[in-house]
DNA sequence: CATAGTACCGTAAACGTTTACGGTCGTCAG
DNA sequence: CTGACGACCGTAAACGTTTACGGTACTATG
């Protein structure tokens, strides 16, 4: 005599009963549910999770599907990590069980989804690193679960997605740029899939026509989004004839080893060039400062967490009014990388 | 009509039999497997997991459990992702499914890890950031179900572990830098938690004492894995009347952060101090080279996934000499950080 | 008192598999 | 011809839940 049953023999009541006390049914006796409650934590009984998934058709797991080796994704690992945090948070207040899906980098991810999803793995799905096209979605789309993306792409499906504001950080920080005096001004770039890379360039590319200057092709640099990338582009920048005055790091980690390049070469940030980035964990100890743009990894993981229930019929009324689709503002925190002023 | 049901009807035979022939049993014919097969791929069926579980009593899941927040794990994110690139190529061998498990910081380790498993979630866990003393050994071994751990304990419950040779390395940089002159030497050493930590600093002084030789614990420091734990040493290290010649940098990322500190103070590694440490992907950028121990991250995880394959009835077949328990012994990279010498 | 209504509970079917068991058919040796 | 045996397949039980349905006992209302 084993679980539920065994539980209901303890106690001289119908397996039926047990259920519905366990489940929170309306229609169950306030003692008797007490007395279950209390012989179930006394004996240690939890519900076994393929029969629910069996007879429910639902798993309880929500999968986070991330992609090993960070090449491509545009920012370091630890920007994930902190991001399930939140998501954690937001699922564990729904005994939903988070688990992350690390697609190898040596798989393909279309194929690995497809394998996840027939496997009838997750109830819900977040995607990260989603791809300027993805074929993911329609692919969602089509089998009826729910799934929440963190990146826009021109794939559409209706589905809800949380993005970072990459075109507001373009506008505030080429102004800003501008306003002090700098004409020529560098930008990197992520990966070329990644559509958030697309709406940088174009917006800084605007930001700048706005004040009758013109992006240089030259100064677009594509960069891995990790301190080797920003050592690169250092290096790349070093080597140019006329170099800029200004750059934009737009990925988080790069900012690191750009530093360590330009220290290389005897420059400094903020009194050489002008350097406008985004802030890590990491960054707080570069110096001199960073003047960089800041968000919390965290609340973005608990709003992608909101976003995905709002969508899952099962949830959906706690979440009457959860933002679908947002571009998450970043704050710029000042600091001394872009003191470098030129005259006009 | 769904699942296995409609494939048998569409075939015109038993339910039975199409289990048996997708499942590999030697009791169906040939011909009639073939036409299974192509069927099933064909409409495109794919066994419900719920079910197979509920009746076999079996998951076909792995789980790798990882704390979000990596102050105390000793090693950058990107560490794990490596590990668990090559953890996952394993179990796809076995057509295995491995999901990260990811405890976040907010949560206690051992409360999570019950929740895992009283929902029979996994058949198997391999996991990190084991603790000195670590209570979820035992309860593991209590509930029988496999694992394996990345990380020695003082506590023991028979399970395989796979470990890094901090002992090898404190013996041969030692040897290394008191051939080189050196009588003051720093290490710094993860958190307290960590056994290996303890192993470290034990072999340390007994490496040095055999060389008539103390270590001094002012010359101890205790560093967060990242780059700000590094930095901080540095500073330490910079203020102390009586600095070290030389310095053994334990954790992987910390020597980012170190060299940061160090070239503020104008202070340059391989000319104003011997540095020995270990590399990760970051760390081959950095300048002067580092003098480093490096290890295939990806072997660790195959080693560490056909451990805990072979300590599971159902796989322990194909891994009949997997290495149960073993010290991964890193390799010596020589650069210039450590060319400091000093006349003995 | 009769009736309706309510609160609670038991029964049994269903979810999609796997697998022990037994049955059929053909082959082959005696 | 008979019996044993092997190859293959069908049947049905079992895994542990949830839940629709119906039943009982009690209360309230007329």
């Amino acid at each position: 005599m084993t679980g539920i049953r065994r539980l209901a023999q303890h106690l001289d009541i119908s397996i039926g009963t047990v259920s519905r006390a366990l489940n929170g049914r309306p229609d169950v006796n306030e003692e008797t549910r007490r007395r279950v409650l209390e012989a179930a934590s006394e004996l240690g009984y939890v519900p076994n999770q393929s029969g629910r998934s069996l007879r429910q058709g639902t798993t309880n797991i929500i999968g986070f599907m991330m992609q090993t080796g960070t090449e491509i994704t545009g920012q370091g690992d630890t920007f994930f990590m902190s991001v399930f945090d939140g998501v954690q948070t937001v699922f564990a207040r729904h005994r939903l069980d988070l688990v992350a899906l690390l697609c190898s980098s040596s798989e393909d991810p279309d194929d690995y989804l497809r394998r996840v999803v027939a496997r009838g793995f997750a109830d819900g799905l977040i995607l990260s690193a989603t791809q300027r096209h993805d074929p993911r979605f329609e692919f969602l789309a089509k089998q009826k679960i729910p799934f929440v993306t963190l990146g826009r792409s021109l794939t559409d499906v209706g589905q809800p997605w949380l993005d970072l504001d990459f075109e507001g950080m373009a506008q505030v920080s080429i102004d800003r740029l501008v306003a002090r005096g700098h004409r020529r001004i560098a930008v990197t770039r992520p990966h070329d899939d990644i559509n958030l890379g697309h709406l940088f360039i174009d917006r800084s590319a605007s930001a700048l026509a706005a004040h009758g200057l013109a992006l240089d092709p030259d100064l677009v640099f594509s960069s891995l989004p990790n301190e080797a990338g920003g050592y690169h582009v250092a290096q790349q920048l070093l080597a140019m004839k006329e170099r800029p005055t200004a750059i934009l790091l737009v990925n988080e980690t790069i900012a690191i080893g750009f530093y360590r390049g330009l220290s290389e070469a005897g420059l400094k940030p903020g009194r050489d060039i002008a350097i406008i980035g985004r802030h890590s964990p990491q960054s707080h100890f570069l110096s001199p400062s960073l003047t960089g743009f800041t968000l919390s990894r965290r609340d973005l993981g608990i709003a992608l967490a909101e976003a995905l229930l709002a969508t899952m019929p099962a949830f959906s009324h706690f979440y009457p009014d959860a933002e679908l689709r947002k571009v998450w503002k970043e704050e710029l925190v000042e600091g001394e990388s872009d003191a470098f002023t030129l005259a006009t």
